[in-house]
RNA sequence: GGGAUCUUAGCUCAGCUGGGAGAGCAUCUGCCUUACAAGCAGAGGGUCACAGGUUCGAGCCCUGUAGGUCCCACCA
């Protein structure tokens, strides 16, 4: 005896309850196993300061159906999670919660202040954690890691140390990205460029000398008090003479030479650059070249410095107001002009970032970036979409060092410590012990940390363990599928692509599955701001997470946006609830029978149609799902449960579940509809995995749960081709007739007589054998099958199938005229068709060059066309 | 400036290697048919942005044009 399905469907309560019993079975746990293939994904590691938005539920969704799948299939699925530090991000939080309290960061002391992250950490590092496991994540909790717990420190301790003394990590004076909010340099990456109206300053230097002057525009007129020299082109007619000669600063009434570098654009403006290499990238490479001075004037709060003369202490922006109006007053101010130009921001805070010259720890990246670039090339790793290829090459063309460490205290420390005694820089796992230059003892260890990236570039393999060398890494390693955002290519997956194959000598995955944002109805990005963003918990709590999952996956290829509305959720619930009531329905009919076994030797053609279905979607939909086609393999299982199990074998069977008198081929009936739900149930799993569960566990309650069931799998048997083409006969008769009668406005309870009408015997032996099922569906009182149409009404509605013709004597109900039209409606329809396919065959080119099976499927097309045609002119005929 | 991508039904989007245009929602009509009105049965609605080309055959491949979105570089 089953159990019984609440009468309605209803996600609450039910999920928790599942997933909770889920996480005691140990479902999701892997161990190493010799004996089964491993599957691994490692997830993306989510912030612990972060909240489950729709992107989550996104690549959470993605990744748990390929898990679930595969586990399935019979591999050994590891879905390793874990959060991340994310080191600027959790420290801006901390210090905002700090200032809420009147705390200053500084009040703290770096010890104070690292007790508090972690306390964070405790308090709010877990929360994402429980809101996946809404989503239905079969992550192994077990196994859960923390980018700075102790084993991924020791791995990045371990790489920073070993990629040092390889000479690929190095200490270097560099200009760099300052955010003088955050107070820390940042990497090109986190640089983001937002269109600002500003101002174009035409500013006149006066020529030595002389008392001509070079005219320059300037978008931050307050770097001229570092400015070391001025630019001009080598080819550059109108100042080639000045080449050499030196212009004074005003204000600060320093000297600088004129310099002829290419890089200067002599149809840009006046053709004339100010030269400031300390506060400038550009300028700083023309610095070098022309080995000019690089005087820093700026504090890292970003006001002026002592380099800045009158202006020192004042903020960037009052020194640029001051330094015009000066400028001004010496009439050294041409003109003003508005000026739309890109500022880099800090993606974190939107502050203006200030580029500046800074001691910082670099990656040297040319050699590290070369094997991860080959790997992409030769397809050893995998991008789906391919086309993400090619925004992964354009950042590894023009790949600049990486700048890794940040004066923040919220990281993975820096292991550099300096001799106290001569200053001597000793990079090593822990404090080293004496200095090898002096002897000294006594150390200071680099206050800086480093880039959060760092650690989560090491995620594959340092939460299996390395370092070490452990039988989890052997096994589980190199990972299957990295499925993530598109968005962060450049800020992760580069990183760990060139970091598995420095560290472990292979690459980190074999494929990467994309997938976009998930945006707003209007197509906007969700963003706190807009305060448009859509709460996936408040989602899962009024639809389930279920729907949630299934909406998020269909209608949307790897890679794209999608656009995310309740409606479609919505669609999603009514499809959970269509199954929820189907398989109630089913249960209903196995109430207090017998429990039957699948023989094909007691099937009837509907059944066998069914299993030849169903047959033909495993495949598919395990092809669609290998190659990562996710939303078009949910998509055949939703339109196969919806459109041809319920809404045609369910009704084609009911006679049968309701007449007793036949139980062979009741069972047979009981039998199929059980078995196909089971495997429609089990290819929906990965997608929808908490209702399918609670179905299948109480349909079958010998078997302990659908997520370590077996995948179903094609079966060359279960293939009927000829019970397949009967059916879709029957099928189109009902059709048929259903659209004749909607035409004459009968209501389904009005029955009629059916006349099937056919000359070969083959197509009326269909309808005798479906007749028990037929009936009900074309409303038919009687099914009269015979070779010819003597002694059926004239007035008869005419319904043409190939090879047959069905009449239905409505008597009373039928209106000639309406008749007519309909079968004239048709002989159109039939006639554009001919001509379609005549023009094919006439086409000599077609029939030589095209594919035999093609010419021979427009044939017969052709043929049946034709003579429906013949029936439809005929019948017109009779009718006129 | 370089690159990617999109343009398909009223709306949101699928359409896998070229072989008679699909779904969901919305609209219209008829149904409480004993699993489901969160449902059933039907219907209407598309020169697949535009212009060329390749091909027996193009929504799909190539070239160009227009418009939208995004990424990178960067404008002193």
């Amino acid at each position: 005896m089953s159990k019984e399905l609440a009468k309605t469907y209803d996600p609450h309560g039910l999920e928790d309850k599942i997933y909770q019993k889920w996480l005691e079975k140990k479902y999701f746990h892997a161990e190493v196993d010799y004996n089964k293939k491993p599957f691994t994904i490692v997830i993306p590691p989510p912030n612990i300061t972060g909240q489950l938005h729709m992107g989550h539920a996104l690549d959470n969704t993605m990744q748990d159906i390929l898990i679930r799948f595969k586990r399935m299939q019979g591999y050994n699925a590891l879905w390793q999670p874990g959060t991340d530090h994310a080191s600027i991000a959790t420290e801006v939080k901390i210090i905002e919660k700090l200032k809420e309290e009147g705390i200053d960061k500084e009040d703290l002391g770096r010890e104070g202040f690292l007790k508090r992250a972690w306390d964070w950490k405790k308090e709010y590092g877990g929360r994402i954690i429980e809101q996946l496991k809404k989503m239905g994540s079969s992550c192994d909790w077990d196994r859960e890691r923390f980018t700075m717990d102790e084993g991924c420190s020791e791995a990045v301790e371990e790489v920073f140390v070993k990629m040092h003394e390889k000479g690929w990590i190095y200490k270097g004076s560099r200009i760099i990205n300052w955010c003088p909010v955050c107070n820390t340099s940042i990497s090109d990456a986190e640089v983001e460029y937002e269109e600002q109206a500003g101002h174009f300053w035409h500013i006149k230097y006066p020529i030595a000398g002389t008392d001509d002057y070079l005219i320059f525009a300037t978008t931050r007129p307050e770097t001229m008090l570092g400015d070391t020299a001025v630019a001009v082109h080598p080819d550059d007619d109108r100042y080639k003479h000045l080449i050499g000669k030196t212009v004074t600063v005003p204000l600060v009434n320093r000297e600088i030479p004129v310099v002829a570098d290419s890089y200067v654009d002599m149809e840009f403006g006046t053709g004339v650059v100010k030269i400031t290499p300390a506060h400038d990238p550009n300028d700083f490479e023309v610095g070098k070249r022309h080995n000019l001075p690089e005087i820093n004037i700026l504090n890292d709060d970003a006001t002026i410095n002592e380099n800045g003369g009158q202006y020192e202490g004042l903020d960037r922006y009052e020194a640029r107001k001051a330094i015009l109006a000066d400028l001004e007053k010496l009439g050294l101010l041409v003109k003003i002009e508005d000026h739309v130009h890109n500022v880099g921001t800090h993606d974190r805070c939107k502050t203006t970032i200030e580029p500046m010259i800074k001691k910082q720890w670099f990656v040297k990246m040319d050699e590290l970036i070369k094997p991860a670039v080959e790997a992409v090339k030769s397809k050893d790793v995998r991008l789906v979409p391919e086309r993400m290829e090619k925004t992964y090459f354009n950042w590894t063309d023009n790949i600049r060092d990486w700048c890794i460490s940040r004066q923040l205290w919220w990281g993975h420390r820096i292991p550099a410590y300096y001799c106290d005694k001569c200053g001597e820089t000793v990079v090593s796992k822990g404090m080293p012990a004496v200095c090898p230059k002096c002897g000294e003892a006594r150390f200071t260890q680099d206050p800086d940390t480093l880039d959060t990236w760092f650690s989560s570039a090491l995620w594959p393999f340092s939460t299996l363990g390395w370092p070490k060398q452990t039988e989890d890494l052997k096994y589980f390693y190199p990972t299957d599928v990295l499925v993530t955002g598109y968005d962060i290519i450049f800020f992760w997956v580069i990183r760990m692509i060139f970091s598995g194959f420095e560290q472990m000598g292979e690459k980190p995955f074999k494929t990467v599955l994309f997938h976009g944002l998930v945006r707003d109805s209007q197509g906007r990005k969700m963003s706190k701001s807009l305060g448009n963003g859509i709460d996936p918990l408040e989602v899962i709590d009024k639809y389930g997470a279920d729907a949630l999952r299934l909406t998020l996956i269909t209608g949307n290829a790897p890679g794209n946006d999608m656009r995310f509305y309740y409606e479609r959720v919505e669609a999603s619930r009514n499809f959970a609830n269509k199954i929820w009531n189907a398989s109630r329905f089913i249960m209903m009919n196995m109430e207090g029978k017998k429990t039957v076994e699948l023989s094909a030797a007691n099937l009837e053609p509907v059944d066998k149609w069914i299993i030849s279905k169903l047959n033909n979607l495993v495949k598919e939909v395990t092809d669609n799902m290998e190659n990562y086609e996710l939303g078009i393999a949910v998509q055949k299982v939703y339109d196969f449960i919806w459109d041809e199990f319920c809404d045609w074998y369910i009704e084609m069977v009911k006679p049968r579940l309701y007449n007793s008198d036949n139980k062979d081929s009741q069972n047979a009936a009981l039998a199929t509809l059980k078995a196909v739900l089971i495997d429609a149930l089990k290819l929906l799993h990965p997608y929808m995995p908490f209702i399918t569960e609670e179905i299948f566990c109480t349909l079958q309650n010998e078997e302990e749960s659908i997520m370590i069931s077996k995948w179903p799998e094609y079966k060359e048997e279960n293939n009927y081709t000829k019970e397949e083409k009967e059916i879709e006969v029957l099928k189109e008769a009902v059709r048929g007739i259903r659209n004749a009668r909607t035409g004459m406005n009968v209501p389904p309870s009005k029955k009629a007589q059916v006349f099937v009408v056919s000359g070969k015997q083959e197509v009326l032996d269909i309808f005798a054998a479906g007749k028990v099922f037929f009936a009900p569906l074309a409303y038919a009182s009687d099914v009269i099958i015979r070779q010819d149409k003597t002694g059926i009404a004239e007035d008869a509605v005419s319904v043409v199938i190939p090879d047959a013709a069905l009449y239905i004597p409505f008597a009373e109900l039928v209106d000639i005229a309406q008749e007519v039209e309909r079968l004239e409606k048709e002989e159109e329809k039939l006639k554009g068709e001919i001509k379609r396919a005549q023009g094919m065959l006439n086409n000599e080119k077609f029939i030589s060059k095209a594919p035999e099976a093609k010419v021979a499927e427009e044939r017969k097309k052709l043929e049946n066309y034709t003579q429906m045609l013949c029936q439809v002119q005929e019948r017109l005929g009779q009718l006129k």
